[in-house]
DNA sequence: CTGAAAGCGCTTACAG
DNA sequence: CTGAAAGCGCTTACAG
């Protein structure tokens, strides 16, 4: 059984009020007096029961962040600058996979709201279905009730009234730089690995692309267009079956960087070269991007300084909803050259 | 502010003992009663409060992880295991980024025993050095006394009398393993990338190399044993310095995958092809080991498997202290070949 | 089947 | 400077 607060009281000779006051230090207490209590809690190796005391208080030190999956890079990079900016304010991090699930995602939200968690973080795409929407608002408001804050990071607010506050990422403008960057080469055809379908990310990502060849008045093929998921399998898929069909091409640009890194493999097995033969760029500029060979061409996402914008949003904000959008910007490697 | 249950009950007409048991669902209820009292939770939008649960029951539903970087594939990756276990048993994780300080990690270890979690996972390495063990012995008794379940994954027991399972990697076979493979291959002056000084698992893979040289009757030189830090750019750094220094050898073993993927950068910035030239061997065969091209021969270790034994040794263990070890073996890919 | 009451481990006005 | 008492939001014997 863990020793209690009473215990500690009993040995040192005190009330329990006196102990609870030289734990928190927010009250005079006689040198003296400290000194006992302060010994017998080292005696007795006295941890406080945070249970108890954020039942007083109803604050409980946690943030909890929800994502897909904490052991994809994309999201460790912002999980890690979440996890310390919290412990930079004290607070202990929840990470919760949801897979991707919206069931598994409001599960763990409604967890999160019984633990009296001090913000929550919701990270990642998210469906753009109406239902989930509602749902998503609904959810927003029960945290909001109870003293949560919220932010989402890389995903729209479910409606404008809703309340928490966004960070989110620059993903049209990155996929229109990166996009032009393969015209400026004099690429023409330019095949496209989509992300997973009805994913706010995934439709960002892919408007950026269109938008970039219709300002240079180059026509789009939805031939080369190929529906991924984000995994680097899709993106061997896809190329795969791009090259089995026979499709002619002098470019792909993929999602992310891990469909970028399958795309490469695929190429490399056909006996095909990068950049020689054919371009390849990747998005998010994992820290895996410089170990592809060749080193990927991508759009750099500052994965880490979200995660602590997000804080920085749920505890230093101004209380009012507020929206951050992260910049992106292309970085130019070896996977890349003129036609 | 939160919805309580005092405020359910009055809605219902009932006394907050029966909103209680229809909650719990572990008393009879009348039919009528629990359909009163889920309308009104569902009207008011209530969530039970998990701290005043915790409070009297003593548990939490959290289960604690504390590793070096949930950003390092290594980590994340027992981190998931983890995780999907324990949100198979209706548990939250919490997952503490140590950075590998002592200091941080005991204070976290304090900071979950105040939050009464059911079980900790301590994920990685541990430093070789006598206080830390005694540090570590202790925190293992406190967190016994509060009955939270402790259980070291990748980390020897720091005494053979501490509380606490262990699901231990052959960090020592697997090394032995993948030297075999380049010996067989014909190499004989292997350059050794370790891991940081003083950490068992950097002990354990160096001897494992040490031991199958010896067997095969091959010395050590030592002009070849570099020290590094499990990062990729301390493993390109290694390289580049036996290169400068004009050191001959024929192959490369880094005690983790990273450190490869960096000497096999460091490699060919100097024109030389892997693994025509020379042969390059990493460790853990991280998600990553077949992006780095060639595709990294390496040693596989179970990561998601061996955080699902952490949970299940926590929670389904049989109350004595266990200790199992995750079988590592070789896995052959294009960045090794004969001599 | 249901309610009144005690209690989990702490904190904090309220007295002194 | 310190203690007695009430209370945070629940659960669970104890009665009925």
């Amino acid at each position: 059984m863990p020793v209690t607060l009473v215990e500690v009281a009993a040995r040192a000779g005190v009330s329990p009020a006196t102990v609870s006051r030289v734990l928190n230090g927010n009250y005079p207490v006689a040198e003296a007096t400290r000194q006992r209590v302060e010994q017998a809690v080292r005696e007795l190796d006295y941890v406080v029961n945070a249970h108890a005391r954020a039942l007083l208080h109803s604050t409980s030190g946690i943030v909890g962040v929800v994502l897909n999956d904490a052991a994809d890079p994309f999201f460790a990079g912002i999980a890690r600058g979440i996890q310390t900016a919290a412990a930079g304010t004290r607070r202990l991090s929840i990470i919760c996979n949801s897979e991707g699930e919206p069931s598994q995602e409001f599960a763990f939200l409604d967890l999160l709201r019984g633990h009296r968690a001090d913000a929550v973080v919701l990270v990642g795409a998210a469906p753009e279905d109406e239902e989930f929407r509602t749902e998503s608002a609904a959810r927003a408001k029960g945290l909001q009730t109870n003293g949560t804050r919220l932010v989402l990071c890389g995903r729209p607010a479910p409606s404008p009234s809703a309340p928490g506050d966004v960070v989110a990422i620059d993903n049209e403008g990155g996929a229109r730089a990166i996009t032009q960057h393969l015209l400026d080469l004099g690429h023409r055809e330019i095949a496209y690995l989509t992300g997973p379908a009805g994913r706010t990310t995934t439709t960002a990502r892919f408007v950026g692309f269109r938008t970039a060849l219709e300002q240079a008045g180059v026509p789009l093929d939805q031939g080369l267009v190929l529906g991924g998921d984000f995994s680097r399998r899709s993106g061997q898929l896809a190329v795969q079956n791009l090259l089995a069909a026979g499709k002619r091409f002098t470019a792909v640009a993929a999602a992310n960087d891990l469909m970028a890194a399958g795309a490469v493999s695929a190429l490399r097995e056909a006996g095909l070269r990068v950049p020689q033969d054919v371009s390849v760029v990747g998005y998010d500029d994992l820290p895996t991007a410089v170990d592809v060979w060749p080193a990927l061409t991508t759009v750099h996402v500052p994965l880490e300084e979200i995660g602590r914008l997000a804080v920085e949003l749920a505890f230093g904000g101004s209380g009012m909803q507020t929206t951050v959008t992260a910049p992106t910007h292309l970085v130019v490697r070896d996977s890349t050259a003129a036609r």
